[in-house]
DNA sequence: AAATATACCTTGAAGTACGAGGTATCAGCG
DNA sequence: CGCTGATACCTCGTACTTCAAGGTATATTT
């Protein structure tokens, strides 16, 4: 039913190519702190969604480390265009529930 | 993460006692056809709040049939403004999140 | 030299949700 | 009368998602 970390990782990555440490301390920052995901959850996304073909991975040695750098193909674009639908769906369904009135029953 | 068809219920019972299979339709009515749950997952919801102390139950024979009324006790008011904060938590993150523009990094 | 931060990763468990099925009653139809 | 469909309850097994905890290794700071 949720799905939301894969919404984010996709919706970041639309912006620019990041690595996985960077899309954990990214999440925190870009939702307010409302949503913190550890690596335990990024990585394992990332990986499926690798190889699902909605995102390529570049390796980048930065001093002695390297970084994977993950980037959205056209597929992810779409993938990342129906999540945000589904979710925009979810929220309103939710919100409406929420807002109705007590006594509103069709 | 999720947590939303206890949410869903909880919110309904708060506007006034109804049965299983009544939330059923109800949900999907509530919120525009947006989530529909099945009473494999409503029932089980439901006991687990029943045992939780969050819901009481009311058994009333209508027709030859037997339904089991559901109504909110304190602790399930309470549960309630916990989830409805933490809902609207995490839907502000993600709207945020989603929002914001190309280029923006705390 | 030790601790902290960076950077990758996996594993096992817990939590959530769902579909499919099972029981029984009642109403309507042919 | 038998059949179907709606009402109304329920559970089981499975799958999916998410998570915390741990493991490796390097660079930086103390």
């Amino acid at each position: 039913m949720s799905g939301v970390p894969e919404l984010l990782l996709l919706r970041l990555l639309d912006q620019r190519e990041m690595y996985g440490y960077e899309l954990v301390r990214s999440i925190r920052n870009v939702t307010g702190d409302a949503i913190t995901l550890g690596e335990g959850v990024i990585y394992p996304v990332l990986h499926t969604l690798e190889r699902n073909g909605a995102l390529k991975a570049r390796r980048k040695p930065v001093g002695g480390r390297t970084r994977v750098y993950y980037s959205l193909t056209a597929k992810g674009r779409d993938r990342l265009a129906d999540l945000s639908g589904e979710w925009r769906r979810i929220q309103d369904g939710i919100t409406s529930a929420l807002e109705t009135p007590v006594h509103a029953e069709a």
